[in-house]
DNA sequence: CGAATATTTAACCATCTGGTTAACTAATAG
DNA sequence: CTATTAGTTAACCAGATGGTTAAATATTCG
């Protein structure tokens, strides 16, 4: 059955943020530091430092510190139970153009008729 | 490139609450209204009414009503473009085991200079 | 040493979230 | 009409989130 751990909890919150999606675009080019990673963000760097944060406690990222550079390394694991969870949907998105044409033509269509409850 | 869209953030933020991510699973089964959706989760009408709303907006269902029954009904098309955004990473994680073991192995790397701590 | 750099922590703030209970609206049953 | 049922809306609350600025902590540079 489906489990609701909060490790998918953690995943998607982590993944619902537009700055740590980009955050995770950019690793996904290389490793980089704090600062580099803050640059083109349009926000202070105590603000990337937190989602930094977020990120590592979802497991997405690693930190290794070097002197006073912290450098962050993408750890894309936990986004492989997220794919999983989203793939038993896969058939539902598959079929929706065919239910959509289903439902407006049932546009009348009685709920259970007759005896409710 | 990769777009940062709303639509984006709100499936990741629907999908972050295991109530939400239940609500899912059970009309994937098939379509059900409100009340026999919340009997399983303890809590009051009022918060799955929420978290219904929450997934609508979302565009994750698709209510219709029937007199005083509103019936949900799975609609997964979000789900797709959610998809295809974890998929990107996909040679990450199928990676990840090895790059650990790389990581682990370069425990002892110099910072950028001939200088550890 | 003292200055500069990389990053975090602290304190604060506004807004969002997930829940509650109570009251309301609307539809059906008797 | 009245009572019951399905569901939402309103008001409220505690805690999380996402941002800020200012101060603190290391570390490296000269």
């Amino acid at each position: 059955m489906v489990k609701y751990s909060s490790t998918l909890n953690r995943t998607f919150a982590a993944l619902a943020d537009p700055t740590r999606r980009r955050i995770l675009a950019h690793l996904a080019r290389g490793d980089k530091c704090v600062t580099h990673l803050a640059k083109p963000h349009a926000m202070s760097l105590p603000a990337v430092s937190k989602h930094l944060r977020v990120l590592e406690k979802a497991g997405l990222l690693r930190r290794r510190r070097y002197g006073r550079v912290h450098e962050m390394r993408l750890d894309a694991k936990p986004l492989r139970q997220a794919a999983q969870w989203v793939e038993e949907y896969h058939k539902f998105w598959q079929g929706s153009l065919d239910r959509l044409a289903e439902y407006l033509e049932k546009e009348n269509r009685p709920p259970e008729k007759g005896k409710t409850k």
